[in-house]
DNA sequence: TTGTATGCGTTATCAT
DNA sequence: ATGATAACGCATACAA
C-alpha cells in the first residue's frame, strides 16, 4: 500500500523544488534545468516508480492528448480497418484513442460527443453512415458545434456533415465507375441490394450505380432494387428475396462487401453458382474478404489511410472553414464478375 | 469565444453554492438536495451548456471511469470481435474505453500499460498472444504489478499471465477436440500450419492437435508441420510450402481462421480444390469468415463474450488472488472437411 | 438541507 | 537556473 507517489515526493527525494521536478520530467517549454539536477530528479522518479497523473496534467495544461473515435460497430471490418488507421496515426503523434461504439443506435453519436467533450478530447472523429434523419442530424450538429466552440476539433470520416471537416468517400462516383466496368463486361440486367431506406451511403452507392446504367441504356428496373439491412444478413435476405422474385438478373450489386458475401451465400444456398450463373459485386474491398471464392469484384477504398487523414485534418486547422477531402474508390474486378459473352 | 463554463458559473447562475451545484448535478452519495433547487441548477447548467470536466472529476474523486484495452491489431477480426464485446460491456457500466494497438511490436504492451496507468485507468485488459519471451514477459509483469499496486485491476484475455486474472482460452483442448473430430471423419494424414515459433497460442493449438492425433495412432510427421506467420499471408505461404513439399496430405489444420483462409487461397491457386482434394480446418470461427466457400471447419470461440467477462473479472475483486476463468471452444464442422471415404 | 473551505497533482507565473 | 505559489475544476469533510 505505497499510496500514490506524486511529483512532490519525487521532488523531496531528489532534494529539489516541485517546480524543478516538473521541469526536469516533462522538459517544459523553456528547457532550463541543469543536467545534474535533471538526472537526480529522473533517478528519484525511477526509484519511486513515479507515474505522472495525466488527469492532473490535463487540468493544469488545459488540454489532453486524447482523441475520440466514434463508430457504429468495431467488429465490422469496415470500421475496424478505419480504427486501425486511427490508432496507428494517433500513436505516432503521442495521442491516445478512446473508442466509442454506437451499436447502430440513433442518438448515441450525440451522446458520445458529449462524453468526449467532458473528457476534453482534443479531437473527435466520427466514422460511418448516418441516416437521412433531419432531427438526429441537427442534434448531432448542435453537439458538435458546442464542442468546437469549446475548443475541440472535429473530422468526419466517410460522410460529410454540413459545417465540419470531412474525409468524404465518393460513393456515387465509385458506384458509377463500377457500373461502367460492369456494363463494359457485358452485363445488361443488373439488380441492386440497396441497403435500408434513408441510409445515405447506401443511397449514394445505389444511385450512382443505377443512374449510370440508365445513362448507358441498360436501366435497372424497380423490381430489381431490393431494400435490405446494411449487413451480411441483409445481403443474404436481399438476395433470397431477389431470387424469389424469379426475375431475370445477370449481375447483383450489393452496396457493401459484407452484404455481397451474404448475397453470395444466399445464391449458393439457392443452387446458383456465383461467377457462372450470376455475377456479384460489392463495395469497400474489405481485406479480410479478399480471399472469398470466387474473388469479389468491388470498389476499393483506402480505409486504413482514412484514419491518418482524418486526424491530420482535425488537428490541422483551428480554421473555422470546414474542409472536405474527397477520397475516390477504385474498381477492382475479380472472378465474381467474369466477362460476359 | 465563451470560454469554458465551469460549475461555479452554473452555481452563480442558479443562485446556489458550488457544493449544491455539484450535488445537484452528479447526485452525490447522500442525495440531499431539494427538488426545487436541483431543477434550478439543472436548468442553469442546460442554459449555459455546462459540460463537466472529467479530468477534474477524476482528480477530485481519485478515480476515473476509463478502462484500457490493449490488442495487437484492431483490424484483425479476432481482436475486433473482442473489442466489440469490451466496448459494449463498458458502455453498459458507464465506462469509457481507451484502445491501444501494439502493432505486434514487442515491448509496446508494457509501454501502453504505463500510459494507461498515467491515465489512472480503472482497469487494463490485455488481449492476445504473447511470445515465449521471458524478458519481455517479466517486464510486462512488473509494469502490471506496479499498476495493480497503485490500485488498478487487470485482466488478460486469451492467454494467462502468471499472477493476474485471466479469461483463458483452452487452446489445447479445443485443438484436441478438433483432432478427434477429424480423425472420426476419416482423416489420417494431417498437416499443420503451425504459426511462428515461440507464439504460445499457436504452440498450444499445434500441440493439442498433434498430440491427440498421435494418441489416436495417426501421428503427424514433422515434415507436415510448417512454421509460418500467424496471419493470412502466413497461411498462404505455409500452404504453398506444404504443397511444394509434395507430401501426401489429406487435411491441413491452420492454427487460426485467417491463416486457414490464406491456406485455402493457396490451395486454389495450386489447383487443389478444398473440400475435395484437400480438407482445411481453422480455429476461432471468425464471424466475417463464416461465409467463405466451402464453409470452414473450425473451433468456435465466444469472442464477443470475452470482453464482458474480462471487465467483470477485472472489476469484480480487488481480491489479490488472481482468478483464471477457462473458456472452451466448440468444434464446428463445415464443408471444408467432408467425411472421408 | 445548504454553504464554506480544503485538497486532488500538475503546470505556469512570477520572483529570486 | 531555481524556488515559492497561484491557478485548473471539481468533490467532499465539516460547519452551520
Amino acid at each position: 500500500m505505497a499510496g500514490p507517489v506524486t511529483l512532490s515526493d519525487v521532488a523531496r527525494e531528489a532534494g529539489v523544488s516541485l517546480a524543478t521536478a516538473s521541469r526536469a520530467i516533462n522538459g517544459s517549454a523553456n528547457r532550463t534545468v541543469r543536467p545534474e539536477l535533471r538526472e537526480r530528479v529522473l533517478a528519484a522518479a525511477a526509484r519511486l516508480h513515479y507515474s505522472p497523473d495525466a488527469n492532473a496534467q490535463a487540468m493544469a495544461r488545459g488540454r489532453t492528448s486524447t482523441i475520440g473515435l466514434i463508430v457504429h460497430d468495431i467488429a465490422d471490418p469496415y470500421f475496424s480497418s478505419i480504427a486501425a488507421g486511427v490508432t496507428a496515426a494517433a500513436d505516432e503523434l503521442g495521442l491516445v484513442v478512446t473508442l466509442a461504439t454506437t451499436q447502430h443506435q440513433r442518438g448515441r453519436e450525440q451522446q458520445f460527443v458529449e462524453i468526449l467533450q467532458s473528457q476534453r478530447a482534443r479531437a473527435i472523429l466520427i466514422a460511418g453512415g448516418r441516416y437521412d434523419d433531419p432531427e438526429g442530424t441537427a442534434a448531432l450538429t448542435e453537439s458538435l458545434a458546442g464542442y468546437v466552440a469549446s475548443g475541440g476539433s472535429v473530422a468526419l470520416i466517410g460522410q460529410a456533415l454540413e459545417g465540419f471537416s470531412t474525409i468524404a468517400i465518393n460513393n456515387r462516383s465509385g458506384a458509377a465507375a463500377l457500373a461502367r466496368s460492369m456494363h463494359g463486361l457485358g452485363y445488361r440486367r443488373a439488380a441492386v441490394l440497396a441497403g435500408p431506406e434513408g441510409h445515405i451511403t447506401a443511397r449514394d452507392r445505389r444511385e450512382g450505380f443505377v443512374q449510370t446504367l440508365a445513362d448507358l441504356g441498360t436501366p435497372v428496373p424497380d423490381a430489381h432494387i431490393v431494400d435490405c439491412a446494411f449487413t451480411r444478413d441483409g445481403g443474404y435476405e436481399g438476395m433470397r428475396e431477389l431470387l424469389g422474385r424469379d426475375t431475370d438478373v445477370d449481375l447483383v450489386f450489393a452496396v457493401n462487401d459484407v452484404m455481397a458475401v451474404g448475397a453470395m451465400a444466399a445464391a449458393r444456398d439457392a443452387g446458383r453458382e456465383v461467377g457462372v450463373d450470376l455475377a456479384v459485386a460489392g463495395f469497400d474491398d474489405i481485406v479480410t474478404l479478399r480471399d472469398v471464392s470466387p474473388g469479389l469484384t468491388t470498389v476499393r477504398l483506402p480505409l486504413d489511410e482514412l484514419g491518418a487523414k482524418a486526424i491530420e485534418l482535425a488537428l490541422a486547422g483551428p480554421g473555422p472553414e470546414a474542409t472536405v477531402v474527397d477520397v475516390d474508390g477504385e474498381v477492382v474486378v475479380r472472378a465474381s464478375t467474369p466477362p460476359r459473352a
